[in-house]
DNA sequence: CCTATTTTTCAAAATAAATTGAATATCTGC
DNA sequence: GCAGATATTCAATTTATTTTGAAAAATAGG
């Protein structure tokens, strides 16, 4: 009782093409939730990926079924990153449009440089904060003490070098 | 007009070893948020790393202000990652203890295990849907889909096959 | 310098995620 | 199998984050 394989799709499904677009936006969006960013930037850098023109932010809002808004701060976030470039540049009548670079290493780059370095900068600094505390410890806890820590800064510092490594590899492509 | 060098800490201050402790259970939350963990989960696995001695469920509840709920489903997590370990075996009268595995590396390896790689399989699941989308769309669309489509797949496998490295690296300490 | 169009901003609303807390279950020793 | 203690569960609440939407700003042509 399957359908002959050469029936018209069911009615409510879209063309092939859109349905490979908001594919790809979607799994962008997953990427983008695992990585702790909004799923709105995933999906708006994927449906840039999957286009062969530049599109206006205005089709991307439509496309994507996000406000204008949604739409305006995720295409800056992006631009941010390196990962996206304006097509139009806005000397121009007509709306800008917006194309996705298709190399990951922008990407990547840009998300581990403004996202991940800070954070793990900031946790660096408390981390000398807890060194200085060592001092005010009596003795035989401070040398407890001072042996965990270690470990700690030890990890933080090999994560820091560890980072441009991954950049390199995971942007490599 | 600063206070001479050898002033007494303020009354609010809490004593060097009881900074230290929660200092590091900030620092781990910190870390935890970072990669996309509860912060209680953090703080609960930064305070026993600090600790020398193993704690009781009750004692990190009190020592975190968290609530029993937390602190048990948090124990929980850090288990399955294999972070910590029970000290006190449960045939006892007392209440178990629990105490952190120094290596980082069981944490990382749960983590990356038991988070990470499950979600990327299911963004490969929906690339190779995608893949199999092409054969639905025109010639030359689909030429194009399946070049962009190609680069994502490249990406995604580069970065399976990278999460091992980062395991033993990371991992090592 | 107006007007039409596109874009940004940001407070408010919607949504998602973490935490609580009270009920429930599990243990042990008696 | 009961009592006292510890531990878990999960619906309700709280908190944090994301998204919206309407107002303000920018941009270019007339």
């Amino acid at each position: 009782m399957t359908p002959p394989a050469t029936a018209l799709a069911p009615p409510s499904a879209q063309a092939p093409e859109v349905q490979f677009t908001d594919g790809l936006a979607e799994v962008f969006s997953d990427l983008a939730d695992l990585f702790g960013n909004p799923r709105s930037v995933g999906a708006i850098y994927g449906l840039l990926f999957a286009s062969a023109e530049p599109l206006t932010m205005d089709l991307i809002a439509t496309r994507l079924g996000l406000s204008m808004g949604s739409v305006s701060q995720g295409l800056r976030t992006l631009e941010e990153f390196g990962a996206i470039e304006r097509h139009g540049q806005n000397g121009e009548r007509t709306a800008r449009t917006y194309r996705a670079k298709h190399m990951l290493k922008p990407l990547i780059a840009g998300f581990v440089g403004q996202r991940l370095v800070p954070r793990l900068d900031a946790t660096s600094q408390r981390l000398m904060d807890l060194e200085a505390l060592l001092e005010q410890m009596p003795q035989d806890q401070a040398q407890e003490a001072a042996w965990r820590l270690e470990r700690v800064v030890q990890w933080h510092d090999k994560a820091r070098t560890f980072l441009p490594l991954a950049r390199k590899i995971l942007g490599a492509g």
